[in-house]
DNA sequence: CGTCTCGATGTAATCGATTCCAAGCGTCAC
DNA sequence: GTGACGCTTGGAATCGATTACATCGAGACG
């Protein structure tokens, strides 16, 4: 592959002129210019970013860790990412952590060691030492989705209180008393969050959450399933499961549906994060949404901000709830083509319209600076 | 961020020494390489990966190019070769092209800067002379899933002629006459090939497939859902239609239901591509399987051992029909739970008994060394 | 007409590793 | 005693870029 020495050659001048040209340097000779350029031209010469990024001490590429690529949410997260990115001149390279503690060290060793200008973790734990490290020695980070408590990191997040409350109330007016919830690893923040709003908005409406009604999970399908027989097997089973992410509601669903059991009207199922898959399932599964594009573009916009040196902000954007029918029917029905998904795609879909709450909504996006 | 050099100070040893200890030259004594090992340890120093390439002309990175991450199937794929990868030394820089050539172009340029050491190509067009050129440079390359036909580069997929088959059989004997198909790009090969191997299924049992019944989509979701409005406008709608991937099965179902029609009393759907979605939708979707996993793994073995300079052979797999309900209820049912998708879950899913076919099957596995 | 300035260009150091080559030194055989 | 050999180790070139500094020539100005 040519190097810039090549380009040098050809044009008949210096590789200090022909790196001036590539990077628009203005002291060279319109001359001169177009003679390195044709020669570029000609070789198909490109530059070679391992080396220049030696030099310059940067690789205009941000790492980003995630949880388990194979979660919609995350998916469509690493996406917004990425354009997000491409938009601001970086380039992502994702690691797959499939919510494995080591893997996700592997994976930020990994980027770090590729020198990546910065890092965007969702972290699976509550932080190994390599993360913990890297913050302290300086490496431009940001957390989005998850969080680690106690590490003085920029988080950009979706505040999901507010939907909680939204559910319980929704779930409360269709008669469900006995409410179980499938957590998330306690690890993360994300995963005790939801079992605390979720508990917190019970309490208003007076019902307990007791032990047996919260099933310990790992944000895997089979821990969905694994959970939900052991809900259905109690001598006095919930009447309402809510799953805190997407891909443990399915596997709540594989578990009802082996027991020959309805959804909603032998049990009610609900979710936290909302896919595009949620319209078409029997039924249409009830789900808390988070605003996931425009969290991934306001992770990245915090991290660029932080890599080059501009202050940078906290976000905490909100989830709202979309009622479907794996509930129960409410009065209502609104069963026609509605609000579309990000392809415009129709949805079966309304959101709440902010039923009678007992305490009081949180605003709607609160900004902090880190 | 502490340097070769610094170990080498405070090992007192030379730069040279240090590298032979990391590197395990045999020519280090014991005593020297523990006083190296000790200096690595306290200054925490980590090799500078972009500097190492610089010199070895190696990055022990792959790049993967695929047309669309929010396809859980190229979501799979990409998981697959990205552990397969990592079990063979190597990380894995994912481009993703949305099913847009310029974006495509963008990421296989990018990736070509960053001198990976081979590319993985699920192209989204015929092939850009980007490509091409790549190729005929000698750049290690694989095609995976779609590839360009007359390009001297292997090929790892799976072969749909038989499930195709299996599937058309399948509608044939639950009475389905006039049956659709919404194609993919006719650019990608996934996208011509399916259409033929229908047509072809369909001649041998006497059905036509008219012009009119076959639509173009773009693998993505609203396309499929354009699409099957086509469908049904006109005067005599097919009463069954297959979808080349998921996401047009997924508009499908969409447009389906905003006309207030039932799957598969009104009309009958099948896709290609399983998910583990297609469990769960309303009805359960019969679809065409591809082992997924099984081929990216090949594909990334395939690439390897090009790198590495070992004889590489193109991987054609077999994909398999899984009739759910989604066309009509054949005579037997299979409610319970039943085999399950990798991580274990229970499918309602039947893997259909090859049906009486009026063409030979092909082999399971064919390969062929390019 | 000499010098000063400025634009255009080249020379060479540098980034952090790897690796070839040479050198130091101890040991052993003759 | 000395040359050869082998084991360790260091010096220095190298990968392909960027960039500070030096240089050179031409035009401006006193």
């Amino acid at each position: 592959m040519a190097s810039i020495k090549d380009v040098a050659a050809v044009a008949g001048v210096s590789v200090a002129t022909v790196s001036r040209v590539l990077n628009a340097h203005p002291s060279v000779s319109a001359e001169t210019r177009a003679r390195v350029l044709a020669a570029v031209e000609s070789l198909g010469y490109r530059p070679n970013a391992v080396a220049r990024s030696l030099r310059t001490d940067q690789t205009h590429t941000l790492g980003l860790v995630i949880s388990d690529v194979l979660n919609p949410y995350f998916t469509e997260l690493a996406r917004s990412v990425e354009e997000e990115a491409r938009s601001c001149g970086y380039s992502v390279i994702i690691g797959n952590a499939d919510e494995r503690p080591d893997l996700q060290d592997h994976h930020v060793r990994n980027l770090l060691d590729r020198r990546i200008d910065g890092l965007l973790v969702s972290p699976t734990d509550g932080g190994s030492p390599l993360m913990l490290d890297a913050a302290r020695a300086g490496t431009p980070m940001v957390f989005v989705d998850r969080w680690i408590p106690g590490v003085d990191v920029p988080v950009v997040r979706a505040d999901g209180r507010t939907a909680v409350q939204d559910l319980v109330s929704h779930l409360y007016r269709l008669g469900h008393r006995r409410v179980a919830i499938i957590a998330g690893p306690a690890a993360t923040t994300t995963g005790s969050e939801r079992v605390e709003a979720f508990r917190a908005a019970l309490a208003s409406y007076g019902l307990p959450l007791p032990d047996v009604y919260i099933g310990q999970g790992d944000f895997q399908a089979a821990s969905g399933r694994r959970v939900t027989e052991g809900f259905l097997d109690l001598p006095e089973p919930p009447d309402a499961v809510f799953a805190a992410d997407n891909l443990m509601a399915l596997g709540a669903l594989d578990a009802i549906r082996a027991r020959g059991l309805r959804v909603p009207d032998d049990i009610a199922l609900a979710a936290f994060d909302d896919i595009p898959w949620f319209v078409h399932t029997d039924p249409p599964v009830t789900a808390i949404a988070q605003p996931t594009g425009e969290l991934g573009r306001a992770a990245v916009r915090a991290l660029v901000d932080r890599i080059e040196g501009r202050p940078t902000a906290s976000v905490t954007l909100t989830a709202r709830l979309v009622v479907r029918r794996s509930c129960g029917e409410a009065g209502q029905t609104g069963e026609a083509g509605e609000a579309g998904q990000d392809g415009g795609i129709p949805e079966q879909t309304r959101v709440v319209p902010v039923p009678a709450s007992p305490t009081p909504p949180l605003p709607p996006v609160q900004r902090s600076t880190t």
